[in-house]
DNA sequence: CTGAAAGCGCTTACAG
DNA sequence: CTGAAAGCGCTTACAG
């Protein structure tokens, strides 16, 4: 590793942080009288006395008091961080869920543990047990991989918040995100509408229960309107611009061309697109359809009509239900936050 | 909030987690010796009995045991976390410099809090002060804004790392980015080869360390060339799209269009481009070049010429840092990290 | 209204 | 090679 010559280690001139020892010293008054200054609440059976409070506050003030988080959760057995579990925070939505987490948890006194887990299983439920090791006041698992960690930690005393991928079968644990199965009726409602003869989809993988309600309901849906789906016009993706592009060239491939199809996210549209653009195509022949909004349409794709998922109500939804589970702890809550979604209709269907 | 009916709380049945004293009761030995296990290192002057040994891993194994991060940091006094203060986490080129340092501590055994400050004073020097509460082995300050409260955290225990922007003046601390001076003297050498006549430049703002330094390299390659920078040419703007794009406007409204122009960074490139489209010219009438090589390039702008700027290393280089750090706490390191830089000459210029 | 004391889960000199 | 004890910085019954 390069490195420039003037590199030089000095001591550093520091005074410790001062405790609650330190302020009670200063105050005059005993380190239980300042942990109650410190933690007085509206209605407080037995508050300090005025005078009292205002001289502890005085000595926090002088010495430049700030409470040590690590002694606090020692004895509280709960820290105000959450760990927010996470596929890949490169991939924007994504990130746009994880920042708006960031910002409700920041609002509420929380810090936030960032966890990439590239969606291997290996490395969840490593950081799974590592994040109950620092005593999280919940884990919000964004893309719940199924593993038998996953099911010993939603039985333990820490929390576990799911977020747009619902929690497996058996696994307790509440649950935000909207109603895919609905999103997608939704999709195949506007398809019928718009009378398109040859309706495709690229949807996402069976083991995303996601995915496998948006399918559902847009097929059903398209049922209900009296155009079934021809499952020869349907192929499956890994939610990726490849393969996007991968399905799509299959569905070309297949001879019969789809006038519309409805891709299970935003990026297998790109990808979908991409390859109609390949072979002299676009969207005024093949329609396409996402999913996610993913904030990259405003740069990459101001043309695709997709279902508005509300990525930053994500984050408050979930900072909401962590501060309220944070008061029942110890207790288990089942809880379905669906936040509201809408279809996105624009240039490519 | 939108919520359906099923809600419900039921009481969890959770064991206490166990602790040091529970191996040690199930290993018939101290609470010291379970210690010495967990900490044991290659070159201890006390170690522990290998027989010893296997029975307190043996216990640990049949308990399920891990080690409490929270009594750990209260007595050491320096938490296996680090905080990555950001300017904004949903910025592709910030995001890949977060995703590579949490990758690169998570193998160090390091956990990251993320920050997101908006660039905000306030929100920068709060978050300051919070992580240090949280006793975090080092904060690693991407995009530092120059504040009082920096500066007292920068004399603190906890070591502060600036990432890509340079320390303010007088504040310690090690930095690892790139020579952006060289960086802008290399792009000035390319635009003086390539001959181009008049030469324009959107730079990044004053106030940045990186964009001055960047824009000075710039200025002084080509002046060593025979061909000083007009200054009528130079336009400032705020590393945004937005920017580009009006600051690109000013330079055609000018009268005498450039022939070339090197942005401070490649999103005011990106704005610079759809101002040069809006009037019906390409980079083949306005050579483009940019700075960072942002991953949004592979998709948005795979033509454009770049400095790229290896972010991935970013974190790498942090975590080694930091490691190093925390084997010499208490001691100040001035460190200079210089990554290698390359031109990524395409189609733009 | 306030204080003395215990204890959260560890690590580390100090003895032996 | 191992153990007893102190202590990191808090909060919270328990007394008064």
């Amino acid at each position: 590793m390069p490195e420039r010559p003037g590199q030089a280690m000095q001591k550093s001139a520091n005074k410790r942080r001062a405790t609650v020892a330190d302020v009670a010293r200063q105050a005059g008054v005993s380190v239980a009288t300042v942990s109650r200054v410190l933690n007085a609440k509206a209605g407080d059976r037995n508050p300090v006395a005025e005078e009292t409070c205002q001289r502890v506050r005085q000595a926090m003030q002088t010495l430049g008091y700030r409470p040590s988080q690590v002694g606090r959760t020692l004895r509280t057995q709960v820290a105000h961080v959450v760990a927010l579990l996470i596929p890949d925070a490169t991939n924007a939505f994504y990130a746009a869920i994880a920042h708006a987490t960031e910002t409700a948890l920041r609002e509420r006194g929380y810090a936030m543990i960032l966890c990439n887990t590239s969606e291997d299983p290996a490395i969840q439920d490593e950081y799974l047990r590592e994040m109950q090791a620092h005593n999280v006041a919940a884990i919000v698992l964004l893309g719940a991989v199924e593993t038998a960690e996953l099911r010993t930690a939603a039985n333990s005393d820490t929390p576990i918040v799911f977020l747009n991928r619902r929690a497996p079968q058996g696994v307790p644990g509440p649950f935000i995100g909207i109603d895919n199965a609905a999103a997608g009726e939704a999709v195949g409602e506007h398809f019928a509408e718009r009378g398109w003869a040859r309706i495709g989809c690229i949807r996402g993988p069976q083991t995303s229960p996601a995915s496998r309600e948006r399918f559902e309901g847009f097929q059903s849906a398209l049922a209900a309107a009296g155009k079934p789906l021809d499952p020869d016009l349907v192929e499956q993706g890994a939610l990726t611009i490849e393969s996007g592009d991968a399905a799509m060239a299959r569905l070309l491939a297949g001879g019969h061309r789809p006038d519309a199809v409805f891709c299970g996210n935003d990026l297998m549209a790109y990808g979908a697109h991409r390859r109609l653009a390949d072979q002299g195509l676009s969207v005024a022949d093949v329609a396409l359809f996402g999913f996610d909004d993913n904030p990259l349409n405003a740069w990459l794709a101001t043309w695709l009509s997709t279902v508005h998922v509300p990525h930053s109500q994500f984050g408050r939804a979930a900072a909401e239900v962590i501060v309220e589970l944070a008061n029942h702890r110890g207790e288990r809550m089942e809880r379905q936050i669906l936040l509201p979604f809408h279809l996105e209709v624009r240039a490519s269907a």
